[in-house]
DNA sequence: GCGCTATCAGATAGCGCTAACATGAAACTG
DNA sequence: CAGTTTCATGTTAGCGCTATCTGATAGCGC
């Protein structure tokens, strides 16, 4: 009878289908299901047993559209591999899970251009909000971040100067205090391994380490910065170069775990004794830090804690607490182990 | 003049506003930006230049709801931390990316309970495509996901009945090559050290390590399954226990480096020559397997090809090519290593 | 010149949902 | 019991975009 042409309709099943159902309005329906409190719970019961028949799905861009709010949360890493992220987000989306939010992932494997991509797209869905984890973006993201006024929640260190909010750990002290440590040990030719030293957090682990050796009169000259990934076979790879420049070295801080471990290889490879010879520590505390032999001393970094942190953050802002701007130090903990 | 008061309006810019900047209709601009080729050079050039003067930002939530398809790829994984995982992430989304779409990510953290509420959760976008990792849902999901018809691909291990596409290696023949390779180097008394067996990846491993001593006259006794995570400190742990039911062991094969790496962990502690007096052998080729000390025999596992591969299968999905069912088995690599 | 088909641009009508307002009934006020 | 407030629900009108159709031009052979 009709044109049957006029459009689509995909043919699943809509808010009204359930409404008619029930054989209420739409809009009591689209209430039920948001703000259950807000309907009586007669009606409410008769809406979640047709939701329930139809197994209505409910259409999340038409709610984004009319809206104009998503319930997406945009996460950017600088890289998946980056110790601690994986943690991290597994304690972000734990927390957004139950609230209806889920998370859009951006990897910007370390390159400012893909940073920017990402953004552009992610910004296309209306994010409720955006997290960054390592604080190290470009100065163009951070603007239109800034501008575009959503909840940035930035993880991992203690920024600078923060967009909004900033949930993480003072890796400037860490540096310090894992130092000191060493020097308390006895130790006084403490070298430290970087690597990537422009990542903001690594840097700080660097200039704590810094401080610490100046502030007792030692000279923070043993110091090498490279920029392959902090890896195992890194760490394996710089200690040669260390012992060469610096023979007498006797401790030597990496930058992170696996630097950390690798250096621990290596001198496994040469027969020196850890921590006879040289003693080793790391940052992040990994698995591999409790495992390897000798155990290897570290910091623990309470990744996941971070983000469950932000994720509370985030959700109180969406609510409307005034959370903005809130820095959130947590705390870290030195792992005093074998190899130092 | 008018009320001021019906709606909302966001305030942004839209198509309609780069439409009339530029002087065309707003279906003119609509197809500039997702189908060039349809529109004359002139018009398109003009709408272009309207769109970088207004700083024009598509609006993803409209265009889904009106064309009924998002450019939101699901990613569903088993947890992040996860060997490989990473690793393939960055792949599909370097593939992705370019073409538009995003990633929307799931960490599943091995509760099948997630899964579902993961899922829930995002076939609410409308997503262009479900990609799985690991390979290990529950049935309730496999229904759920067929019953879609979306485009799914299953990366990772070669899937027992897949649920449409597939893309990843033979974990069982990786099994049975490493096998075999100790086999040929002379032990007899290969362990197999299991972790998370109902993971099929994993199971598959170890069957591999099964046939192969079979098809050798070698019976496969020694085997511990833990239900602990496949990492270093696990690794560690679980040496002792071998040690002491099977005495006369001289070779083990752990389900990955993690494991592998802890097990040489243990043997270091304990002063046990590795390949000496116990030879090791892990899969994932991980970079800790290239440093430790002896380096680690292993079976690369082109995780992050896995990931392109994927995602270019969805590309072609979506473009209409039959390509529906493909089950794609990648190249594994044996890594013979000191440790055997 | 005539019809005929390509090609491109515009007009129209929603996609499925929710903000804002309107309504009606119950609950309270004095 | 009229008048006000409260509450639960319904009505209306889009959110910004795209599928579909219609119309205008241009090109073609004859």
């Amino acid at each position: 009878m009709s044109e049957a042409k006029k459009r689509r309709s995909t043919g699943r099943v809509t808010l009204n289908d359930v409404a008619q159902l029930a054989g209420v309005g739409a809009m009591t329906v689209s209430r039920a299901l948001r703000t259950p409190e807000m309907v009586s719970d007669k009606m409410r019961e008769r809406i979640e047993a047709a939701v329930e028949e139809l197994g209505y799905i409910p259409n999340r861009a038409a709610g984004a559209l009319a809206s104009a709010t998503s319930q997406t949360i945009v996460v950017i890493v600088p890289s998946l591999a980056e110790a601690g992220c994986g943690e991290m987000i597994a304690g972000l989306q734990q927390t957004l899970l139950d609230e209806g939010y889920q998370i859009m992932l951006g990897d910007a494997q370390h390159l400012r251009q893909q940073e920017e991509s990402l953004l552009t797209s992610f910004l296309q869905h209306n994010p409720a909000a955006v997290v960054l984890f390592g604080g190290d973006l470009g100065e163009t993201i951070r603007a239109r971040l800034k501008a575009s006024r959503l909840p940035v929640v930035e993880v991992g260190a203690m920024a600078r100067s923060p967009i909004d909010m900033n949930v993480g750990v003072s890796n400037f002290d860490a540096g310090y205090q894992l130092t000191r440590h060493l020097i308390e040990r006895g130790y006084r030719n403490i070298g430290f391994l970087c690597a990537r030293q422009e990542q903001w957090m690594l840097q700080q682990r660097m200039q704590g380490w810094q401080k610490a050796l100046l502030d007792n009169y030692l000279s923070p000259d043993a110091i090498i910065n490279t920029s392959e990934r902090p890896s195992f076979s890194t760490g394996a790879t710089m200690l040669g170069e260390f012992l060469l420049r610096w023979p007498e070295l006797d401790a030597l801080i990496c930058v992170n775990d696996e630097l950390a471990a690798g250096v621990l290889f290596e001198c496994q490879r040469r027969h020196l004794a850890v921590p006879g010879k040289l003693a080793i520590a790391g940052f992040d505390d990994l698995d591999v830090a409790r495992a390897c032999y000798p155990t290897l001393t570290s910091v623990r970094i309470p990744y996941r804690n971070m983000g469950q942190e932000a994720a509370e953050l985030i959700l109180r802002q969406l609510a409307g607490e005034p959370v903005s701007g809130t820095a959130l130090a947590l705390d870290f903990q030195l792992q005093k182990r074998q190899s130092s």
